[in-house]
DNA sequence: AAACTGCCTTTACGTAAGTTACGTCAATTA
DNA sequence: TAATTGACGTAACTTACGTAAAGGCAGTTT
């Protein structure tokens, strides 16, 4: 179904000599997503974010939509994090059927901690063209073994994505396909907005309705009536690949969600 | 629906006086699964073993069945440690519907880790009698941050819970009522085994048919109904509180189960 | 411009699962 | 012995959701 690791370096550029520029002169920006919600999650020293800064920026990779960063049962040998771009976790079972089980946005980890485990349970794809940075399993253990702060902030990274894990289960299994796909476009505003990608309450939705209907749990048909549902209530647009929240409130209301599983207010 | 906490100290036996037994003389083994758990997932250290085994003995608790050891939304002060019993961790809509989001066994732990986190996502009920033992929070801390093999098995019993919310995602999302009770099955008898809580394929079935209804998104009536389907195909014997896998193969096929997920061999 | 492709949309129909309402039975308690 | 309780079991009915098949439509490719 999806193609593996035709991943290129990308993103630090030459100087046309061969020489990587200095970091200073580098556009630091690309990072910035992963810096800020670590340092959100858990306050960071200066000097971990300057070498984990360093750590990324040498590491840039891109993928095309569809591409499989990671799939079940690979060994777990660097970590990945996500720079911009949709991503998803997910498992298939033998006769194809797919579910997705979480999301993956800009700022996340793929994989952070995962290494403790012989191999991965699970597999993760892109599912919008995608540039993440990867940065190799001893590198990243004397990162965090150097600096607690960091080592703190990854692990809360693994919390709160357990915690989104535990939202999406009764999802799946005690909501209605009505509140169930509010509920996931609820989620969706509420983690892009710390990323900057939501304006208002609009974002662009790069991802097909197939991709939806594996996220919640139905058939790729009942997930479309569902859409033309929320469309008829009036508290959806979703036209051009942009969704617009048109009443916000009322969505939440219709999803039964609450946001304090995403921890979006720091804490330390 | 679940009272709190009307825990009492138990477990370790006074001498009558008043005062604690010295630690070579009381009962030991009660605190065994843990320490057996967490050294398959990581070998400990003897030292680590031993402050571990004193820190346990020393905060046991009991709990009755139905009753919340942790709710939404409450701080996390310290850590609990199953000994014996089983408990579930559950979320539940405003209106009341209840998701099981995983069960837990003796030998694992409520929220190691968890307290990085400021309070609760997620409810923890005692679905037993159940026995554990509370560490507080600077204890644990001490306990992990002068043990590397300690934080790292502790570390490992997180991602391990978070792998099998991931299987759950898929059980709920994906599989049918008859692969869905039938994977439930499946997991719970081989989470069990390594305690040996499982003769056989055989072990105790404590739970109501209303706990296993949450914890497959079913209803009660539909769960009852896919019961009576399994025992009908003739893989399993449900009676007296008791299951009994009368062809496990067979089982692991209809439920689409393949174990890796559960982590049950050792890496390091 | 024709053909192709990927994605969204719609219809018609069947089935799996939820709901409501009563059963039974065994273990308490009076 | 009767009444009470909690868990399991069953039936009749309703509904939400899946499946299969086909049409629309914009963006490519030739």
């Amino acid at each position: 179904m999806h193609d593996r690791h035709s991943s290129q370096q990308a993103g630090v550029p030459y100087t046309g000599g061969g020489q990587l520029m200095p970091l200073s002169t580098i556009d630091r920006s690309q990072v910035d997503p992963v810096i800020r919600r670590l340092n959100a999650l858990r306050t960071l020293s200066t000097e971990a974010r300057t070498s984990l800064e360093y750590a990324m920026l040498e590491g840039i990779q891109r993928a095309g939509a569809g591409e499989d960063l990671i799939s079940e049962g690979d060994p777990v040998d660097s970590i990945r994090l996500v720079l911009s771009g949709w991503l998803c976790r997910y498992k298939t079972l033998e006769d194809g059927r797919r579910q997705i089980v979480n999301f993956l946005f800009p700022g996340e980890s793929c994989d952070a901690h995962a290494f403790l485990l012989p191999v991965m349970d699970h597999s993760i794809a892109a599912m919008t063209p995608v540039v993440y940075t990867e940065i190799k399993r001893a590198r990243f253990e004397s990162l965090v073994a150097t600096d607690r702060s960091l080592a703190e902030a990854f692990l809360c990274e693994t919390l709160v994505n357990s915690a989104i894990q535990r939202e999406w289960a009764i999802n799946l299994g005690r909501r209605v396909a009505f509140e169930r796909v509010a509920h996931l476009f609820c989620e969706i505003i509420e983690r892009l907005r710390p990323v900057g990608m939501v304006e208002g309450n609009s974002c662009v939705m790069p991802v097909t309705q197939m991709d939806l209907a594996d996220a919640t749990g139905l058939s790729v048909v009942h997930l479309n009536r569902t859409v033309q549902e929320l469309r008829a209530s009036g508290l959806i647009v979703l036209r051009d690949r942009t969704l617009t929240i048109t009443d916000l409130d009322a969505l939440k209301d219709a999803a039964l969600f609450s946001p304090s599983y995403l921890q979006l207010y720091r804490r330390g």
